[in-house]
RNA sequence: CGCGGGGUAGAGCAGUUGGUAGCUCGUCGGGCUCAUAACCCGGAGGUCGUUGGUUCAAGUCCUUCCCCCGCAA
């Protein structure tokens, strides 16, 4: 089939591959090229490498709707669209073009978690259980009719990124069957149930703050769920310590929350939280790198003092 | 060359106004204890990232380059 192929970053990677590997005839549509890193230097999105690599003809474009964009889209003339994690909006005049419509991979149980982050936001709201949808995409965000979906457990130690990579894979997989039972005429369309929607906004940096006077497991939903972006944080006299890895314990509460209960370079670092203590992993100070917290502990001694 | 922090014993850190380096953990040896994430005594281990310079003297001041981290994107 002709397929235009429309995403951005390493979550859209599977799907792209897999449509590679499946030989269709394929032309993909991504963001420019950004300024990244410490020094800006302009790197192109990680589906752009891809295919490159690969041999597919690649297209860039600021705005999709754009007049430019519309006719690169139908001058490619797709039988099929696809989308998966594209980060631009797409017009009517975009869904007009392919003849059998726009499929996006979400990364998602749709209607739950509608939007930007969502695997994020489900592991820190302390979801179990997650998936990925396709759907037909329409103009609402994440609001077209479900094609297929598939859902997995969410581990207690998961980490968004963990999450982030079986989830991508995932959407290859539920990709790959959405397309050959839309070949083969089998696919059936469900409305999404409203009552049931969510709506996840954008993830930031100040989502990562941790609030210990939450319950032991609330701030370790968020650490994982902040991991590795925005990745959580508390402030140690003002200044920003990053929290990359906590433990659940059993132990009682000792103190106020965000006290270092216990800070030993032999024992470990354990805070108190709302309900009990947490037992800090891995911990990053300051113009220091990420380690763990014995580690840590050797050059900084935390124990008494506090996390806000 | 977007802004800023940093590179000191195996590891994590400290080193005041320039005067041949300290702490914690680990490690090696010894001791104490029913026992210990405990404690005591002792030892080994550092060309202070790199280049050049200032100085009687530089981890500490200036300079070249390399690497790490944060912010911003």
């Amino acid at each position: 089939m002709r397929i235009a192929f429309l995403g951005t970053p390493d979550f859209a990677l599977p799907s792209l591959e897999m449509l590679i590997g499946a030989e269709h005839e394929l032309c993909v549509f991504t963001q420019p090229d950004r300024p990244a890193g410490r020094h800006g230097e302009l790197t192109p999105p990680p589906v752009k490498v891809m295919a490159e690599q690969r041999g597919i003809p690649v297209r860039q474009f600021e705005k999709i709707r754009s007049a430019q964009g519309v006719a690169a889209l139908r001058a490619f003339a797709p039988e099929l669209m696809v989308t998966a994690a594209f980060g631009q909006l797409l017009s009517q005049e975009n869904l007009d073009i392919p003849t059998y419509g726009c499929v996006n991979v979400h990364a998602s149980l749709l209607p739950k978690y509608r939007g930007a982050a969502p695997i994020q936001w489900a592991i820190i709201e302390g979801e179990r259980v997650t998936g990925v949808t396709t759907m037909l995409t329409e103009l609402g965000l994440d609001t077209g009719d479900i094609l297929l979906f598939e859902q997995t457990e969410i581990g207690p130690d998961e980490t968004a990124g963990e999450l982030f990579k079986r989830l991508s894979a995932l959407g290859a997989k539920v990709l790959k069957e959405t397309i050959e039972r839309m070949q083969n005429g089998t696919l059936t369309r469900a409305k999404q149930d409203e009552a049931l929607a969510s709506k996840c906004r954008m993830i930031n940096k100040e989502d990562g703050r941790i609030d210990f006077s939450q319950s032991a497991q609330k701030v370790h939903d968020l650490v994982r769920g902040a991991n590795p972006w925005p990745c959580a944080y508390a402030l140690l006299d003002g200044e920003p310590i990053k929290i990359w890895k906590t433990r659940m314990t059993q132990e009682p509460p000792a103190g106020e929350p965000g006290l270092c209960a216990v800070a030993d370079p032999r024992r470990g670092l354990y805070v108190d939280a709302g309900d009990g203590l947490v037992e800090i992993l891995e911990m990053q100070f300051p113009g220091a790198r990420r380690m763990d917290a014995k580690t840590a502990l050797l050059g900084h001694p935390l124990a008494g003092r506090r996390l806000r």
